[in-house]
RNA sequence: UGGGGCGUCGGCAAGUGGUAAGCCAGCGGGUUUUGAUUCCGCCUACCGCAGGUUCGAAUCCUGCCGCCCCAACCA
């Protein structure tokens, strides 16, 4: 018995992978393993479907196999060719290649009609003209069995005439229905005589009118699997009761080859909202500013915000498969994100909110270039030539008038260390009329140039920018979108969108950046030193650079600050 | 009054009869021209509860308890 895969790829085992393991081992399928993402294209992807993605193209990557991106386009009210040109470039865009297998469930409509009619003609299948509400009282509950519809001794013949008639489009909407003749008593409501074809009289964003009646997902998602020889069919745990049918439709017609059904939990995040419904109404509502909007979960979204592909596979592996309902701590996702962040993101200074210091001592139209280079551990990865004046912007967070214990950067007489510079002293704090903090004036200790020098200590460095050559940028600063740990956890009367976190997004104009990102498109992804990981947004013209943060470094800093005081403050 | 799942550290999650991995979070410390990164420690879980089988059980059996899903002509 060896589970091998385990470490080579260095995933958690999981109880999929064991599936397959010993599918292989028993010869089943001929040891091939073929897989399937189904998307509905009725919305965009989120993160919650990249752990489907990954669990899917992944299981078919590490057996040799193949997993085919498959659309579920069975219900022409709901879906748009929007949703599945965006669904083909999230999934690249997470790293992942269906080669040929590009399927869509509507390339079948003539195919699955035909086993319909295969059903009809074994007198399994009937035409039921039952109405909704009437075929909902017929159908019973948890606890009272189901009671058979009066139309479910049809002949086969009047079953294949009323079948053929509703094709042709005879009969409204709603005035018949195909259903599986299984069992009206089965203790699982799904083998109640599911409906497997209705009529909807709407136009398909592939087949047009060409159809005026759909298959129904169970039919059609248990045969498509079936027709493209899909090995494992991994669904979520909701559809776990509907494996039986599944199973009903898979042996109750002339299909190629015998998939098997695996329920996994879905992935959940704190803070997150996965609902696709709820995410819609936020597009329409304009509560955000589309489906890419930064805040939002969706791949476009974590795109655009700077999120990288890998962080999310990352996080994917981490969470391992299994069948618990479970949440995961939005801090995992935030640990990969930075992770991989970390590891790839060039270095430079940007100053968000400037307090303009005056180096008294730098002559006056002097401009020095200092080679910086983007990553401090390791100088062949590259460098950038940043300016230094006598007129520097700082970061008007790095100086407190008053200091407080554990305090190291600037504040008066104090020194700092000038990143790439040298040690700086406060000499002088101006102020404006209105009383406000106007300007520092400091002097540079020119024996530290470089940075260090002998014997000299500063426990602060701080960013910054030269004045004449700050290049100003926008920063949009992203936070959660929600303020609950569990943004579906309404009060009675209440709404999600009051969960939200009015924070989520803020503007900040008048910011600025080093010029050596002049001109940087749109997707780069930079970290500000000491502030947090930035992406070039598309709104990015010629004049001003936009950019998003995508996560802030972690702060022990402010951690430590924030602490309530252990003991109460001494008085005086 | 039904059926289907699931219960292992704060959050995930290994473990499949031989005496509880790992990750995230948290805490403490070292290094550091990012209070970042990194490194080193700590986080002492009686494995939902109660019985039973066994030399030995998180792992097997029984009974409870708790949570999730199911009654669309949605997927």
């Amino acid at each position: 018995m060896t589970t091998a895969p385990d470490a080579a790829t260095d995933t958690p085992p999981n109880f999929v992978r064991e599936i397959i393991v010993a599918d292989q081992q028993t010869g089943k399928h001929d040891g091939r393993v073929v897989t399937r993402f189904p998307p509905e294209p009725n919305g965009y992807l989120h993160i919650g479907h990249a752990k489907s993605i990954c669990l899917n193209f992944g299981s078919a990557q590490e057996f040799g196999g193949r997993c085919h991106l498959r659309f579920d386009d069975t219900n022409p009210a709901t879906e748009e060719l929007e949703y599945v040109q965006s669904i083909q470039a999230d999934v690249r865009w997470l790293g992942f290649d269906w080669g040929e297998h590009l399927y869509f469930a509507s390339d079948y409509f003539e195919r699955l009609h035909g086993h319909a009619v295969e059903l009809i003609e074994a007198g399994k299948a009937y035409v039921c003209s039952l109405s909704a509400d009437e075929i909902k009282e017929y159908r019973g509950n948890f606890y009272k069995p189901g009671t058979d519809s009066p139309y479910r001794n049809r002949s086969v013949e009047e079953n294949l005439d009323l079948f053929a008639r509703m094709r042709a489009g005879e009969f409204a909407d709603g005035a018949h229905v195909l259903r599986a003749k299984i069992d009206m008593a089965s203790s699982n409501i799904n083998m109640r005589d599911p409906p497997i074809y209705r009529i909807k009289k709407a136009t398909h964003h592939r087949t047009g009118d060409k159809w005026c009646i759909y298959p129904m997902y169970d039919f059609a998602h248990s045969l498509s699997d079936a027709i493209e020889g899909i090995t494992h069919s991994l669904c979520t745990l909701e559809f776990e009761d509907h494996r039986p049918l599944y199973d009903w439709c898979v042996d109750n017609v002339s299909v190629p080859s015998k998939p098997r059904q695996i329920e996994f939990a879905k992935l959940n995040f704190t803070y997150i909202l996965l609902s696709k419904r709820r995410l819609l109404q936020l597009v329409q509502q304009r509560v955000v500013d589309g489906w890419d909007d930064p805040r939002m979960p969706t791949l476009s979204g974590m795109r655009r915000r700077g999120y990288t592909a890998e962080a999310i596979r990352g996080v994917c592996e981490r969470v391992g498969v299994s069948k618990h309902n479970s949440t995961i701590d939005i801090s995992l996702l935030e640990h990969a994100v930075r992770e991989h962040l970390n590891a790839t993101s060039p270095r430079v200074m940007g100053v968000l909110d400037p307090l303009k210091l005056v180096l008294t001592n730098w002559p006056e139209g002097q401009v020095e270039w200092i080679e910086a280079p983007y990553f401090a551990d390791d100088a062949s990865r590259g460098a950038r030539k940043v300016p230094l004046g006598r007129e520097l912007y700082i970061e008007r967070e790095d100086f407190k008038e008053v200091m407080v214990k554990g305090w190291h950067r600037l504040s008066p007489g104090t020194e700092v260390r000038l990143r790439h510079v040298g040690i700086i002293k406060c000499e002088e704090v101006v102020k404006d009329a209105a009383g406000e903090l106007a300007l520092l004036r400091c002097t540079l200790d020119m024996e530290t140039r470089g940075g260090s020098a002998p014997g000299r200590k500063v426990k602060g460095t701080i960013h910054w920018l030269s004045a004449a050559h700050a290049l100003p940028i926008e920063a949009r600063l992203y936070d959660r979108l929600f303020l609950k740990e569990n943004p579906g956890d309404v009060p009675e009367g209440g709404h999600f969108i009051d969960n939200m976190n009015p924070q989520a997004l803020q503007v900040v104009r008048g910011a600025f950046v080093e010029p050596s990102l002049a001109g940087a498109a749109p997707g780069t992804r930079v970290q500000f030193e000491r502030l947090a990981y930035f992406c070039v947004d598309p709104d990015s013209s010629k004049d001003l650079l936009v950019v998003n943060r995508t996560i802030s470094l972690r702060d022990s800093w402010a951690k430590e600050e924030g602490k309530p005081a252990g003991k109460p403050a001494g008085k005086g």
